[in-house]
DNA sequence: GTCTATAAAAGGATAGAC
DNA sequence: GTCTATCCTTTTATAGAC
């Protein structure tokens, strides 16, 4: 589980101090300490502070399964609450940083300004393959859900519902705040559930 | 309306480039060419950039009504409208920004890793003021929403609803993403109210 | 209360030897 | 690919005259 080249290294630790303190507030001299390399080895690698940023979006995008999904999940086959099983994963991350959790992604997302292209396109695939993975739930519950119900903006009001409730918790410093967010949600859910039934 | 006391100069610069840029890629040096004066001014009145913070925190927190609610509200009331006449006045400030828009208080909540305790109290009474004004208009709605609703929470679900769909919106460029939020949350509420007619 | 000059540190990045 | 040393800029903040 120990990264082992210099690149895996630098990526272990920016994904962490990232998350932590921000991108602006993370320095190089932070990666080099964390990783014990020196600042030849990183530049080697990365030309930019900019670069190491693009290799942690990358290596969100290319984890979402196996680190997020996977675990959330286990042995959960129903649908509808494997959305919710997703959403009580972070809940676990809320409570186990003291309401100090920030989605790495979204806090990505409203910290950087002004971000190049390649970054805010990375940012946004990072969403799309979220919203992606919740779209397949919706899609799996079938007629439980109306006929008419808007998949796509249905699974983005989940991803809304997150970074929504993850915000106000981690300011708050309340993990109920982000239960009330969930709790609506799934109030939602199941009013369209019923509007379902009562059409069938 | 052109600020007057240095004190009103600089906080008015830092609103703005607190929420252009961010507040660590604000300079002290970008506040003093923005509003033509020299440190000794500023450090006269802000002993430190986090007290500039703090003074922006508060006009925000101060504004609330005067900057946002009654420009959103002009002439409408039903109360559920006015929900939805604010959630409509972010999306102007989406469309006319090319949707680089996002919230200053949700941005500053998400870029600040480790703020002091009166820069957190700060940020979650600014969110306290926002939700209280639209339990104010749930309260108003009265026996149009169901009689058990939780206030507290469908209030917070609305900056929720918000704080999501302009960061989506943000991300992906697109103000489509915001309506697609927005959407869901009125089929909620029309949810809710067809909820509230069937049990009367 | 405002001016100019400057300290003191941190930040991103580079050079050249090995 | 990694090491050490260092350049150059930016940044927050202070000093002391006016």
């Amino acid at each position: 589980m120990a990264p082992s080249s210099a690149r895996e290294k630098i990526i272990h630790a920016a994904m962490e101090l990232f998350w932590l303190k921000g991108y602006n507030s993370t320095s190089i001299a932070d990666l080099l300490s964390r990783t014990q390399l020196n600042s030849g080895s990183l530049y080697h690698v990365f030309p930019s502070k900019q670069d190491v940023l693009i290799g942690v979006l990358e290596a969100y995008r290319d984890g979402i399964e196996e680190m997020l999904l996977a675990p959330a999940w286990g042995e959960i086959d129903d649908p509808i609450e494997k959305i919710f099983a997703l959403l009580n994963a972070y809940r676990a991350m809320i409570v186990e940083s003291d309401c100090a959790y920030g989605c790495p992604i979204g806090s990505l997302a409203l910290e950087l300004h002004e971000p190049d292209l390649q970054v805010r396109e990375l940012l946004a695939h990072n969403f799309t393959k979220w919203t992606a993975a919740i779209e397949l739930c919706i899609e799996a519950a079938g007629k439980r859900l109306p006929r008419g119900v808007d998949k796509v903006a249905l699974a983005q009001f989940v991803l809304t519902a997150m970074e929504g409730g993850v915000m106000q918790a981690r300011t708050h410093r309340d993990v109920a705040y982000f239960d009330r967010t969930i709790a609506q949600l799934r109030a939602h859910f199941d009013l369209l559930q019923a509007t379902a039934k009562a059409k069938a």
